[in-house]
DNA sequence: GCTGAAAATCGTCCAAC
DNA sequence: GTTGGACGATTTTCAGC
């Protein structure tokens, strides 16, 4: 059961989308609420889970990884148990994991140095999950991490 | 050019990419330096760009967007000019925009309130950026935002 | 580049309205 | 929800190594 949210916790967590380090005093002051009423409306926020946590965002390219991908998975035995997800967690350029409806199983989001570590990583992937792959490379990301809703 | 990452600031952006809003205190105390070499460490990554921002990470289901989904867009009129992120930037849903090679030149990330929004959405974007669609819905995500690089 | 300490700010709790 | 106060923790700066 998910309870509706309120305007004013949509705003919050609109701004915490994209100041996640912004301070109590600023948040009320954008929100227009006092520094106590935020501070419990973020505590209740995160205790019921909406809110699921704060990431810093790291550029791809300045830390070594300039190549980011998609990987389709598609199980080559099709009575294969599910448990991809646990088998690729090893794997740290793997950042994110996703089940999907349509020809593949699961879509992967990796970040690697470049096509050789690609090209590597590919390998891992089909020989430890038993998939094939399609890869779709990533030229360039316009924008990421926008705020939710309206 | 990048010049390539201390072992420290990996640690650094390591640390504050699973909880991006640790006290210098605490992330002092994780990576082994003093508060304010941490402090200064910090601030110079934000300066290079190695540190883009902080996000809070939200639950899509619990603010009422629990359809998220990747659409992948190829352009009707090969001539046209290549303007689709700035066509879908203001379309709210659309949390993230990247630049592809392969049989799309774009693909979007969304999070809708259902498929009756995904539907509209679609509608949306076929007609405001002259493109044909493909979607893939996301049925669970086991995991997302995992710190880059090992 | 690191440390340690001082000064300003912030997070957190609480009572009263 | 709000205000105001209080206290400890944190951020931020700076001199010195």
């Amino acid at each position: 059961m998910t309870t509706p949210l309120e305007p004013i916790d949509r705003a919050i967590l609109r701004e915490l989308t994209q100041d996640g380090r912004c301070s109590f005093t600023d948040l009320a002051e954008r929100v227009g609420l006092s520094v106590s009423a935020v501070h419990q409306r973020v505590r209740r926020l995160e205790q019921r889970g909406v809110l699921k946590g704060y990431a810093a965002r790291v550029d791809g390219e300045q830390v070594g990884l300039p190549l980011t991908a998609f990987i389709s998975l598609t199980p080559i035995d099709p009575a294969a148990p599910d448990d991809y997800p646990h088998r690729l967690e090893h794997l740290s350029a793997v950042e994110a994991c996703y089940s999907v409806a349509g020809d593949a199983s699961y879509v992967l989001k990796v970040r690697v140095a470049g096509p050789t570590a690609l090209e590597d990583l590919l390998r891992q992937i089909r020989e430890q999950a038993n998939v094939s792959t399609r890869t779709t490379v990533v030229l360039s990301t316009p924008y990421e991490d926008r705020p939710p809703g309206v």
